[in-house]
DNA sequence: CTTGTTTATGTTGTGCACAACAACAGCAGG
DNA sequence: CCTGCTGTTGTTGTGCACAACATAAACAAG
């Protein structure tokens, strides 16, 4: 397992020398999640509350408030006598939630769009800074970091807090599918480099869009992005099934998928 | 409080031979989802875990969980030390859920329809029947409860889960607000019969159009009820407040609300 | 060797006692 | 009469020991 390569989001047991009940578990949630979305706990791993308890230097039982919530969104799975395991995703499965993530991506811009001020913005410019220089230094793991920030700041432009609490909800659940894909595949290399490419075009479009204002359009982008995402998600998915996927050379449009 | 008034779907402390684990957390989650939503557990009133526990018969520890599951949809809120208070709406907080709602309400008929069979039509014609006997016999609470189930079955329509579920959590956040108001208003029962005639209409139009299969004229049908029944519930809620309610006669077309 | 049974082991679910915390009543001082 | 402090009471949050449960290994019977 993977566990130890870095939690750099996850202070483990950090004594918190004022820290509320509430905010402690949104910290243990938060971490756990992001672990669960970037495969550092991968499918089918099987997570003992004990340890997990012993780590954030807690007892079990705010450990399983968090689990119980965090199986509520789908990312896990406990059962008596056997084991918290992480959930296994297949590409079949998520095809409704990039359905509804499709429709709710253009809402985003119609529900409450919130004009964001020059901070905002600059933060655009400076994840879009980050996505370029994504491009000469690629690692697959700090693209699906930028990519979950991006995600984030997208979702601050709605002031429609159920809409935004909605959306996360379903980018959680769907995100970890291209990490999963991409590792089984052959031309790993090239299919990063393509998908940083693609990605950058997004956050370019997209920032360009948020300069001028134009949130509707912000939507329009960001909905084709995650339709087309799915479908070379799929197309990768299929070639890793039969089997001849180191055996050709992806393009730059159907090279493989990418996180959305 | 009502709480003594009645449980119909909650038999309290029920032996249940053989329940597994997870029947039981459904079965107390669902009976305090509905005792909220009817107004059983008033906005504002505390509710003692240790109580909870008693009356179903268990430890405090699997009401727990139910709590944090009805907290994580808004239905409550818990604080340390103070209490676990039934959480208070207000219409103007209700706007951004109810935008959400009838955007959701069309996709029911676009992604994954599932046409009914006999079975379930013939459901549908059952609850339009029992809505027919609800004209001659107004029950607000009656009306509340055939709403509710009229809600699931149509959102049995479509066999996109994550939509399924994200569409019953906003109603169950929404639905309360009507008993609430109505309950504030003066010709409460004036308003309620015209409420229960607008509420046949729409079953008996999404009847017909589940009759001869076109679900998406249903969502259409659906989102424009929910629409106009949010608008019918501002001016009510207007009026309350204004303090005027009573002196004046209402229409049929802006009585007053009705939950959607 | 195969198969059905039993036992051992490890996990999650539950119950209970206590800690942390907030609100309130009572009271002393002004 | 008002104000600020303090003890008391009641609630949720936590830790821990044990029950319920599932799995797999060990074993006996065929």
């Amino acid at each position: 397992m993977t566990r130890d390569a870095g939690h750099e989001d996850a202070p483990a047991a950090r004594p918190a020398f004022d820290e509320g009940a509430r905010e402690r578990f949104d910290r243990i949630y938060r971490a756990l999640r992001t672990r669960i979305c970037l495969l550092d706990h991968p499918p089918g791993e099987r997570l003992r509350e004990e340890d997990l308890a012993e780590e954030f230097g807690v007892s079990r039982t705010p450990i399983r408030r968090v689990l119980v919530k965090l199986e509520a969104e789908g990312l896990l799975r406990s059962m008596h006598g056997v084991g918290t395991i992480v959930t296994d995703i297949e590409v079949g499965e998520l095809e409704q939630v990039y359905q509804l993530r499709v429709e709710l991506a253009e809402l985003i811009g119609k529900l409450s769009p919130v004009q964001p001020g020059e901070a905002k913005r600059a933060e655009f410019r400076m994840l879009l800074a980050r996505c370029e220089n994504l491009i000469s230094n690629p690692d697959a793991r700090e693209f699906a970091r930028i990519n979950m920030e991006f995600f984030h700041l997208l979702n601050s432009l709605t002031g429609n807090e159920p809409l935004r609490e909605i959306s996360e909800r379903l980018y959680y659940q769907t995100t970890r599918i291209w990490l999963k894909t991409a590792s089984r595949l052959g031309h790993y290399q090239e299919m990063l480099k393509d998908e940083i490419l693609i990605f950058h075009r997004e956050v370019s479009d997209i920032v360009a869009a948020v300069e001028i204002g134009d949130l509707e359009a912000v939507g329009h982008i960001r909905r084709s992005h995650i339709s087309m995402s799915f479908q070379r998600l799929r197309i990768g998915a299929h070639r890793a099934l039969a089997g001849h996927d180191a055996s050709e050379k992806p393009s730059a449009v159907s090279g493989g998928p990418g996180p959305r």
